[in-house]
DNA sequence: TAGGCCATCTGGTCCT
DNA sequence: AGGACCAGATGGCCTA
């Protein structure tokens, strides 16, 4: 079983060097490309030598000899830039394998994420931009609920405003920042934010409906908990399906 | 079938 | 130097 390409290429930065481009320079000399071939051979990493030890009947006059050593440059050059490639080539399998990984934490971080918002009905699992904007929206509305609350508005406790028992999730739209605006509407055609005429920078400014709306006209979903003029106030940024 | 969403690969850049 | 982060490219899957 010939050893793992990995094992070979950090037995290979024992040998030489750490960089790249050091290890191009070994590898152009010949006796660098001679360790490697050691190297490779012994791991599996290529054929079996192929020189054979010299005998009294190849013995090569001078011109032969200088044959021989220009086959084994070409020789060495072939293996090395085969070696090199190697190398690159795990570097950028374990890169890829990072870049996997991390992608992997940040989805499960969405998924924790989704996991504390209010749930839809269905079940349907929010995409990942949704998720995000979702959550804006509902930290605005939380703290918005909050805020009303302090103010001492009816409707309850703030408590029980916050944690209805059917919590659907259609919630105000928070402030955007004006200069995200982009980001938050024009840019998704698919999106109800697109729908958003011009996302408020002060959720307390005063505004239509109809402005946050999607589809129908008829809000796809609601937020029983916050008073109905907040609704009116803010634009809707609904996860839409 | 077109469009949306997603996972993965990749090369470049920044940071430690 | 190596890892983290980022954005673009690509291909697969799903749905209207």
């Amino acid at each position: 079983m010939p050893a793992p390409l990995e094992t070979c290429l950090s037995d290979l930065d024992c040998a030489s060097s750490n960089s790249t481009s050091d290890l191009a320079s070994f590898l152009a000399d010949e006796e660098g490309s001679d360790k490697l071939q050691s190297l490779a051979s012994t791991s599996g990493l290529s054929g079996p030598a192929r020189r054979s030890a010299p005998t009294i009947s190849n013995v090569p006059g001078a011109q032969d000899e200088e044959q021989e050593r220009r086959r084994r440059r070409g020789r060495a050059r072939v293996r090395s830039e085969a070696l090199l490639h190697s190398l690159r080539r795990s570097r950028r399998v374990k890169a890829n394998d990072r870049e996997r990984n991390r992608m992997h934490n940040l989805n499960a971080a969405l998924d924790a994420l989704r996991s504390v918002l209010p749930s839809f009905p269905d079940d349907t699992k929010l995409t990942k931009i949704e998720t995000l904007r979702f959550a804006y929206n509902y930290i605005w509305a939380l703290a918005e609920t909050l805020r009303l609350a302090d103010q001492g508005l009816p409707g309850g406790s703030a408590r029980e405003r916050l944690l209805p028992p059917q919590c659907v999730p259609c919630l105000p739209g928070p402030p955007s920042p004006a200069s995200d605006a982009e980001s938050w509407g024009s840019g998704a055609a698919s999106s109800p934010c697109a729908t958003v005429a011009s996302p408020l920078s002060d959720p307390s400014s005063p505004s239509t409906s109809e402005d946050f709306t999607y589809g129908s006209g008829d809000p796809l979903f609601s937020f029983p908990g916050l008073p109905k003029d907040l609704l009116h106030t803010t634009p809707c940024f609904i996860p839409y399906h």
